[in-house]
DNA sequence: CAGTTAAATGAACGGCGTTTAGCAAGGCAG
DNA sequence: CTGCCTTGCTAAACGCCGTTCATTTAACTG
């Protein structure tokens, strides 16, 4: 029986080592030509596999995809929690280092970025595995979370106006978001030109300021949401 | 002479009169079904014609689609273009007036934009007739140039403080673009909530304040209060 | 060596965007 | 009316691509 252990177990680490080939033959192939113009021939080939064989480790081609996103919202994620959990920041400073670890998310993987946010309201989820489905909206929802708990520990430090932390963590998001489908809009034009970091650092300065409850001048902290 | 000119005047108001069609059966069925389940053969058939009479009147499927796309930006930038010359407002009311302005746009055919912003960055602009891609990018780069001349105006009214206008734009731009995808994004969820307004509109108030010149802030802007 | 299982494949299927060759109807000259 | 041309449209076919399935190959077991 230790023996049948052993075997069962060196299968399921050898079925998920091909998984990982297959997802780093999948990133060369989705960087070089984009979601849509990437075949599943193109990948099976860069895995030195036929395309029939990918189906035994993924249900089509959007699961592949959608595993690739799901790598990147990790580290999103991994970040976001040490974040979280550091106590040598308050949570301005938290929010201040929002800019660093944002932009380390986008050159994690700028071009898979892109395209996770257009699944994100597409309608190509659909036929995921659910399993799939179900882990990507849970950690995107821990990532909110822990946005908008950082937030609150702000207003509860009386650093920040009162607002709801949801809605702000919104729009953090959104922003994020919105600056990277924007700026690689704008990329395709002038593809030497990339100002992710520069427009996004702005953004969240501004957004710090706007919240920021300002002792000396008392009409803003009584500023309330909705 | 005369006849020959009427006749050419009216062939091509026929034209354009199918078009029209043929743009309103796309909208129904992108409406219903979404962009990439809408099959060309479901677009025929809602203008009740034939597959290939579509392939007359627009280059592809990408066509059709960017051509409705088109219509939506007319319209913001229809806006953008009267709230600017508007006298009655100084700059921080401009901005302010974004809130309702993108709302509007927002309202105007939200699956429509939805799926602009979803091509904005994608790879599907590549094969489109030059003239129509070109038109995209000019009105799309015109409304953004209003934005910031709205806000430099401001700056030179001493209401804003200094910024790069450009930068600022993309930043308000930016963050509709994310917070229309992510708002969408959640209704796939929760299909009866819909918080875009609550959400853009605070992330205008919170926008608005943190660029606001500290003197200038007098009795009408302040706060975000909703 | 036979039997079983796991991994992978080649060939085919079906859907869909797109193209092409050709048809029907209306105008117009003779 | 007849033959011809133009205009607007279509039916059928093409080709690509994601996906599936029957089959093969290889490895392991007893």
């Amino acid at each position: 029986m230790g023996i049948s252990e052993r075997k069962k177990r060196e299968k399921e680490s050898q079925q998920k080592r091909r998984q990982a080939e297959i997802l780093d033959a999948a990133k060369r192939v989705f960087h070089r030509k984009g979601y849509s113009a990437a075949t599943v021939d193109d990948i099976a080939r860069s895995a030195e596999l036929s395309p029939a064989a990918l189906y035994l480790y993924f249900k089509n081609k959007d699961d592949i995809y959608v595993s690739l996103n799901l790598q990147l919202l990790n580290y999103l994620f991994e970040r976001l929690s040490a974040l979280e959990k550091d106590k040598g920041l308050n949570a301005d400073k938290k929010v201040e280092a929002l800019k660093k670890l944002f932009y380390d998310v986008f050159c994690f993987d700028h071009l898979i970025l892109v395209n996770l946010f257009h699944l994100q309201a597409s309608d190509g989820l659909q036929n995921l595995p659910p399993e799939r489905a179900d882990r990507l909206n849970e950690i995107a929802s821990s990532c909110l979370r822990i946005l908008s708990s950082i937030l609150e520990e702000g207003m509860n430090q009386g650093l920040f106006n009162r607002h709801h932390p949801t809605a702000l963590a919104d729009i953090i998001w959104s922003t994020f978001t919105g600056t990277v489908l924007w700026e690689e809009s704008k990329r395709m034009v002038n593809p030497e030109k990339n100002f992710f970091k520069e427009t996004f650092g702005l953004a969240i300065d501004l957004f710090r300021k706007s919240i920021q409850a300002q002792r000396a001048v008392g009409s803003s902290a009584a500023c309330g949401r909705l």
